[in-house]
Formats: C-alpha cells, structure tokens, sequence
DNA sequence: TTCTTGCAATAAGTACGATCATTGTGGCAA
DNA sequence: TTGCCACAATGATCGTACTTATTGCAAGAA
C-alpha cells in the first residue's frame, strides 16, 4: 500500500518543501540505502505534479543520494557517495537522529580546516581582517571574563571571530564550511553547553591567536587555533 | 538577437549535457555573476524542452551557483556563495581558465585535510587498512627508486595511497576530497610534471607517514603527511 | 538441457501546452 | 511628490503524451 499523502492542504513551495522531506528522510536513514522508489510512487505521496518530483529527485542525484535508473526506480545510494560536505546535506544531517556524530565529524573538519585557515590568515590577511579579529578577540575576553560566555553577544562574536579568520585566509574552500560551523556553535550555545565562564584555556587560545594572525605569526596562530579546536574536539566527543 | 542553437543534432542525454555547458560557462566566468537569463531563453539557446533547462537550472540553483526568481529570470550569483567543495563543481573548475589557481587551493585545503586523516587513521584504521597503506608506500619507494615515479603504475599507487588514508581515517567528511586530489593528481601526472626520479624527501616522507600509521603513531603520521603536503604546494605554487 | 535471440512490459526521460502565482513597473489619482 | 492599483512578465506547477533504454521472460536453436 503507497504512503498517504503528506500535505493534506495545497502546499506552498512544492520543490523546496519536497526536496527537504526526501532529502531529511534520506539523511536520517528513514530510507534506507537500497530502497526503491519510483517517480508515480512520489508523485501520488506527495500530491505533487511529476514535474516538481522530478526536479526534487535531480537534485537529490546530484548530492549524490539517490540514482534514477529506467525500468528500475530511484534508488536511494550508499552513505559513501554522498556530497557530505554539501552544506544543504549537512544541514539534514544536523537535524536528524545522527546529530551527534555529525557534530563529532565536522569538529573533526574543523580541526582539519581552521588551523590551516588560520595560518594562510597570518599571511594574507589585510589590515581590515587583522584589525576586526584582534577586536573580536578582545571582545569575546571581555564578555567572558564577564561571565557572560552564554549571552547571546558572545555568541554572535564567537562566530563572527571564526567566520573572519576562514574569510581571511583567502580560499574560497576554506571558507565554505563557516555555515556548518555557526550551525553547530549555535546548536550548542541553544542547548546550554556553552559555560557562562568559558574554559579559560580556550579563552587564552582565542586571544592568542587573534594576537598571532594580527601580527603575521602564521606558526603561533595555526596552533592556538588548533589548540581551542581541540579543545572543542574533546567536548563534543565526551557529550556524545 | 538570441544565441544560435547549440545542438544542431537532437542531443542525447539532454540534461547532463546542458547542465554540464552551463556550469562549466559558469564556473569559467564566461557567464559573470548578475548575469541574467531566462528559461525561455536557455530553452531556445540549448534547442531542448523547458523540462531539461528547469532540472539543469534547479541542480545549478542546488549548487548555490545561480538564483531563480520570478518576475526576473536566472541570475549568475556572485562565487562566495557557490558550493566549491561540491566535486562536480571543483571538476568544472579544474577544466576552465582558472585551473591553476583551482589546483592551488585544492591543495591548500589537502593541506588542511590529509594530515588530520593521517592523524585519525593512525588512531582508528584496522589491520588491514594499515597493513595496505604499508604496501602502497613500499610500493612507491620501490618504483620511485627505480626512476619509475612518472609510470601509469606509480600514478595509481599514489592515488590509492592518499584514498587509502583517507578512508581509514573515518570520517566521511574528510574522505569527500578523494576524487578531485586524484584528479589533480592526474592531471598533474598527464601534464609530465611527476619526474621519474620522486624528490627524495618527499618519498620519504610518503614512507615514514606509513610507517607511523601502521605503529599507530598519530603524531608522527599527521607530521610526514603535512611535510609531503608541503612540498606539493610549494611545487604548485611555484607552476602557477 | 543450455544458450541465444527477440519480444513485451516497465519506468524514466523528454516534450509541450495550459494555467497559476508572484512581483516589478508604470500609470493614475490624491 | 507620494501612494495605490492594474498590468504584464516570468518562473512554478500541472497534466498528458510520446520516446527510449533496460530488463525479464519466453520461444527457439544448438
């Protein structure tokens, strides 16, 4: 027997609402990898024409989540081919049961990514850049020496502080993980895991940083940056 | 006056094809950001029904790399929103004027990436991952002793060496660079830029890498990883 | 029995025309 | 000048029809 339809009322915005139905179901292994489904099947579920389906499911093949075959169906592919680094995917996967190792996981890129960012921030970053992070800095080592590292100031400096050292570094794919980024620092800041006293070590890290990019010491600002990732690495890994 | 046809023919595989021009169009600049197009417009320029240039535009829309708004048309959105991390569009770019500096980032962001896998895999690979990676390196000192590092069999040792060690580092997101460093890596082996004789320091640091994963020595890992990096960019900086 | 060949069914791919919905723009009136 | 309103442009959605590739199965040949 089909499903019944989803949207009893005439949805508005069938494309974007479809593609995020499927795509979330997908990423949350609601559908399995292997599962088949076929494009009248979809049409009737969701009470859409074939064209919006359609559309849904080529965008869905270009993440690389599902094949659309003749005579078979689509099928939904391994987790192996997908585009997880797709900051749409990343999004399903952030609010799906998986949440928690998807935030493990892209620590794990920040860890990877951030100290590299950070160090080429050293080295091209232009006065502006240098200026607005030894602020940010500043501004975070005041809010937290405040006690205020919940508020939601701190929270927008911290990702305004990690935003401007990726931008500073000058490449463009280093820069395309700050979405993801601010998503997880926002999730943990709603959900109360972020202290009112940051860890002063982090803190420290922070600052140092800042301070290193802002006068070019790519070496001490890679690693002060790589010290509060792992700093951050550690956290998620024991709330796990 | 419109663009003439651009398929005489009736085009097979009308949607990869048409998607594949446009892209590349984009991602090559020839179509700058704020460019606009409409539908009606592609539709007569590709000779293809409006079905294919919704889908193509839908999964370029997915990509971040265009916006489609009513009462306007298909306007070319601005890089830094673009999805560069997704591997069609990196393919796109790789094949387009900008390659040189396309490389350079790439490595870049390898240079962010492997070490940490390196790291992670040191940590996490099983027996038989390490126990492959160990062969892979043997394999390339052999054939790089031998003043075989410019052969077909070389090329796929290095490839599957640094696939190797990004899948035993397990963690999907830093495994989604694999297919564009191969690529690059090819490109740069088709080029005739891998000598026959490898420089012996990176060669040696392809070794110790192993090495260290298989005694589990992540420090070590992440530091030979980081040092052959290294010479790559330094190298791709230097071709650009 | 086993292998090949061809037919038929299936489901995606493509095309087209109609209609709906949204929104920028220009005109008209206050 | 300002603000409201109607019109028109264009994407969004729909429904249908036709095309093509794929696969399974059956018939026939070896």
């Amino acid at each position: 027997m089909p499903h019944a339809s989803r949207s009893s009322a005439p949805t508005r915005a069938s494309h974007g609402s479809v593609l995020d139905d499927l795509g979330l179901r997908i990423a949350d292994g609601v559908l399995a990898p292997g599962t088949v489904l076929t494009l009248a099947g979809l049409e009737e579920e969701y009470g859409v024409s074939r064209t919006v389906i359609r559309e849904a499911v080529r965008v869905l093949e270009a993440k690389g989540m599902i094949e659309s075959r003749r005579r078979i169906g689509v099928t939904i592919t391994p987790m192996s081919r997908w585009s997880v680094l797709d900051p749409v995917l990343i999004r399903w996967r952030l609010s799906g049961s998986t949440r928690p190792q998807q935030i493990v996981a892209l620590t794990e890129l920040r860890l990877a990514i951030e100290p590299v960012a950070a160090r080429l921030a050293a080295q091209r970053a232009s006065e502006l850049e240098r200026a607005e992070i030894g602020r940010l800095a500043g501004l975070l080592k005041q809010l937290g020496d405040a006690g205020k590292g919940d508020s939601e100031e701190y929270l927008s400096a911290d990702i305004a502080f990690h935003d401007r050292i990726l931008e500073a570094g000058g490449n463009l794919m280093l820069t395309a993980i700050k979405q993801p980024i601010a998503e997880v620092i926002t999730g943990r800041h709603n959900a109360g895991l972020t202290p009112a006293h940051p860890l002063h070590g982090a803190l420290h890290n922070h600052v140092e940083a800042a301070t290193a990019i802002v006068r070019g010491d790519a070496d001490g600002a890679e690693r002060h940056v790589r010290g509060y990732v792992e700093t951050i690495l550690a956290e998620v890994r024991a709330e796990q």
